[in-house]
DNA sequence: GTCTATAGAGTGATAGAC
DNA sequence: GTCTATCACTCTATAGAC
């Protein structure tokens, strides 16, 4: 997509095939272990198209976890619920040991703005304030959170926990992400047990 | 301290002075540029013997954090006001950008257990949780805080949110990184406007 | 006929074996 | 402490899609 080349058809179809291989083989072994042979193989191309189609294999890399946003944007469908689903998703996704690890790791080395998942990471983070801001805006009309809670940063406050709680996570010993994650989002939206019990049932589609 | 070699007292003191001046050159121009030839020539001692004390840059650079944080712990003196300081914290820690990049990159990498990072992380993680912890406990004593929040699980929830609105500050766009934190910790703290007027004189010492 | 996409044959760096 | 294997990545050339 970013790439100058590639208009045809072909192409799109390798990049993206190279872009699942990636995954599926990060998902299994971690970036760590993975080689651009192993992923070039997998996705039935010879190394040397590999790198023709990405500049490296970081760049792959980014590939794969943008495909993996995609495939999961699609899964989960509509994004009403971010907020209720919010404990949970966390909880999976921090044992999705491998990928967590990448990810991690690559929004660290994305702080520098000259790295090439910058861009990634920075509309990956609009995105998410979007999707959780428009929730939490939900959320107020159900009159579930209190209105005179500014949607926008109560999202970014909500999306740091859960970040900084998934980096404790991997650095340190274990603890239940998921609550405390739920107490963050309790506490940020002021929501009473009673609202807690109404964002639940709203959730699970009654 | 957890390095195998140098048991003379001279040793230790090259370390020191090693990791002095790999902190303040990474202060002025960010760790991307500066090179262990310059960190040598700084603290006056060889290149050779920069990498006999050091068996990497990267070592050497988790010295220079370690070095920042020794210095700052003996500057603050003691450790009670981590909460009501928290939000100042924040925002003066962003604003040394230089450091604060090494720091979140290292940190992403250091999720990779082998990573000679690892240990750091872990253990400064440790102690701040240890000491926000324990500022929580002394402020539920001073009835500022209410008894019924669990001062560990707390202390965590405001870490994660410390470090989560810190990647969020370098990679998206500016915001005000301490009305955010603050704002969580008067969420997570359950802290009227009253019980933080209070926080604040606590902490400007009436 | 152009230029994309692929293939062959490497290089340098590095980590682990011995 | 040296050797070796492996890895990411490059250079050059050409087959073939458009």
């Amino acid at each position: 997509m970013s790439q100058k080349r590639g208009q045809y058809a072909k192409s799109e179809v390798k990049r993206q095939a190279l872009a699942e291989s990636a995954l599926k083989l990060v998902q299994e072994k971690g970036h760590r272990a993975v080689t651009v042979a192993e992923i070039a193989a997998l996705a039935g191309v010879s190394e040397q198209s590999l790198f023709y189609h990405f500049p490296s294999k970081e760049h792959l890399f980014i590939a794969a976890l943008q495909q993996f946003d995609d495939e999961h944007i699609r899964a989960v469908g509509k994004e009403a619920g971010a907020v209720a689903d919010m404990g949970p998703r966390a909880e999976v996704g921090v044992r999705r040991t491998h990928l967590s690890r990448l990810f991690a790791e690559m929004s660290g080395a994305a702080v520098d703005h000259g790295h090439p998942a910058n861009e990634y990471f920075r509309k990956r983070l609009a995105r998410s304030l979007h999707v959780v801001s428009t929730d939490i805006v939900r959320l107020q009309g159900l009159e579930i959170v209190s209105e005179d809670i500014d949607a926008a940063s109560a999202a970014r406050r909500l999306l740091a926990a859960w970040n900084g709680l998934q980096f404790q996570w991997h650095h340190g010993p274990e603890f239940d992400i998921r609550a405390e994650l739920e107490a963050v989002v309790d506490a940020v939206l002021r929501l009473t047990a009673e609202k807690r019990a109404l964002l639940e049932r709203d959730f699970h589609g009654d």
